[in-house]
DNA sequence: ATATTTGCAAATCGTTTGCATCACC
DNA sequence: GGTGATGCAAACGATTTGCAAATAT
């Protein structure tokens, strides 16, 4: 997807900077994060300025997205430089499962043209307890 | 559903007050909203301190949580206080329709079970053009 | 060579806080 | 009457900006 990510810089003009590829990379490992964590994380990389700058930049060309998942507003990147999934987020330990559903997405489609939308974009996330926090909890 | 926030807030020790009252009738009334949408309509209702205090309180509360709609983040009242229900938002004139999934849902709750996640809260939201849009767009 | 991006420092914006006064129970 | 909530003004932190230097095309 880096590749992808480049083009998408060439085609509207912007550079392909040292540091936009290192802070692309560091959220494919990185997942969903809070942005004060992705600023955190990055100082070396580059200046609060150009950190803030790039993060306005990746919204703008749609290559990364808030989200909020377990009540937290998450940084990600878009299903165009990621698989396309969604989260199922345990609240209590803030570890977080990817899933696909593939059956829903279709049954969504058929909402939409039901409502005569057009769909582009739809957000499922699932928060929850995990099974390790389901079996760890206290338990009088 | 408001005897029901009058009941939670006494449920916490929290005193009903006016403006609380005032704001969570605006809440119900309005729909999701942004912030700082938030903080200007209500300028007469109380000093901006004092709003940015009852989000707080509502979000602790679990009145209100946070939602990104078509791109945006918004606050609307949670599931509680209000129907449950998702949001088909268009991203050209920011209309949003309400509609309901039960059968999303309940595929949803299977999707818990299968990953042994308890699940406690989901995120269904679709983004897209609405019919109305569709129709007056530019044509070539 | 030119255009874009970066770092730095200063400015700005939204949000939070302390404290005295006021409203609610 | 006592506790919790509010308004005000000041403080704070996160985000943005202008501009000169650096980097990418």
């Amino acid at each position: 997807m880096e590749e992808r990510f480049k083009s998408t810089l060439r085609e509207y003009g912007r550079s392909i900077t040292q540091s936009r590829v290192l802070l692309f990379r560091y959220l494919q490992q990185r997942g969903p994060v809070t942005q004060s964590q992705f600023i955190q994380d990055n100082r070396a990389v580059a200046d609060q300025a150009s950190l803030y700058r790039t993060i306005q930049l990746f919204k703008l060309l749609r290559v990364v997205e808030e989200r909020i998942l377990a009540g937290k507003r998450m940084l990600e990147l878009t299903d165009a430089y990621d698989e396309h999934h969604h989260h199922l987020t345990c609240t209590q330990c803030g570890s977080s499962v990817v899933i696909t559903l593939p059956d829903v997405e279709r049954r969504l489609e058929a909402v939409g043209r039901e409502h005569q939308f057009r769909i582009d974009h739809h957000t499922i996330d699932l928060d929850g307890v995990c099974a390790a926090c389901l079996r760890t909890a206290y338990t009088p």
